[in-house]
DNA sequence: TTCATTACTTATCTTTTGTTAATCTTCAAA
DNA sequence: TTTGAAGATTAACAAAAGATAAGTAATGAA
């Protein structure tokens, strides 16, 4: 599939679209290729750009007062990622946001985004649709923490993303579900002391 | 200052809408009162609503596998509330939403609001602009488990909503920060102990 | 293939949280 | 003013999580 007909497919973007400003779309959109481990947003940055991932994953963290790495979400292809300090809080980004695999992007600046949504207003249905469904992740990860105990937010993690899981080092899942990486490893090793009972009873 | 007045300053809501619009709106918008523990959406609810609350105040809570009650959010004066699982997810809503105090709110049809805002294409401003703080909040609420301590959690709550605190039973607040109410109960303990020393110090 | 680095696991100890139940407060209804 | 009922605190114990360090496994570059 086509990367234009992916984004239709997901969000319905394109549709309204005049001639000109699918020029100016593609006339400003960037590709950017990034090495494992190499940065699309350093701490600081005031950048506003909003990535589409093509290939490959992306984690976004900040370094906190005692000096670790807290890692907040992975993003991987046919998502968008950008930092929500700069874009919604017009702030500098708190958060780098890291390559974890050799990455490819599509870059486009926000604020030439925007205009070409004012200038189509069949394109706010998109714009909708997308928040809407950030909004809906945002809250059900709320949920996670105020419904679900650590273990539980693992297990649903490992369901709902069994293929992110492998791709991801569990040092960084670890603080996406905020625990530490030792307190994963215990809740891991739980988990498989609890399936082997389980198979055995079924034996 | 005036309901509308209101709704307008935070939201700028009304600035495109015709006047066919507003007696349509204005036609169709419902005033409810709730006494104090008296719901305005149960479990099982499809009622597609959105309230906005002229005063008062309302908690969502569901009831878990064990019976208990987690209380997950609260709404005050001058902000809107609904169910995001009938809104959001289209499904039966799992919360409760209760008042907490006398409660008076202006309800209105989400579908009706809906086709009001299609025929108003300059309303979408207002919408853009309410599902973005819809959405900070969130996020800034999934920082809160990823980033910080319970005890910092519940000092920042405080410190954010200080006149909240004093309207929400503890045991609320509790749940909605991701702990036991007896845990809160330790943590202000400890919190105030901490205090003490401080001041003994300073004197 | 080897070796060094990084990730993961395990161990030990401390701190915090969950659980349950008892006790103390508060506050509103009688 | 009294008195229940609900909320908050405290206690006691078990379970889980944090912190630190040491050991093991995995991985990728030379």
């Amino acid at each position: 599939m086509l990367d234009l007909e992916k984004l239709n497919h997901y969000f319905g973007m394109f549709k309204g679209l005049g001639m000109q400003d699918l020029k100016d779309l593609f006339a400003s959109v960037n590709r950017q290729n990034l090495k494992p481990l190499e940065f699309l947003i350093e701490e600081g940055s005031q950048k506003r750009q909003i990535a589409y991932i093509k290939k490959g994953l992306i984690r976004a963290f900040l370094v906190n007062e005692k000096g670790e790495e807290i890692t907040t979400l992975v993003r991987w292809e046919d998502q968008f990622i950008s930092s929500h300090d700069i874009i919604l809080h017009n702030r500098p980004s708190r958060f780098y946001y890291q390559a974890l695999e050799k990455t490819e992007l599509l870059v486009i600046d926000y604020d030439l985004a925007q205009e070409i949504m004012k200038r189509n207003p069949k394109l706010e249905q998109g714009r909708k649709h997308f928040l809407l469904n950030m909004l809906k992740e945002s809250i059900e990860r709320v949920e996670s923490f105020t419904l679900h105990s650590p273990e539980e937010r693992y297990i649903n993690f490992v369901k709902s993303k069994p293929n992110i899981v492998n791709r991801v080092p569990d040092k960084y899942i670890a603080t996406i579900l905020g625990m530490t990486p030792v307190s994963l490893s215990r809740i891991r090793k739980r988990i498989a002391t609890k399936e082997m009972q389980k198979n055995s009873t079924k034996k």
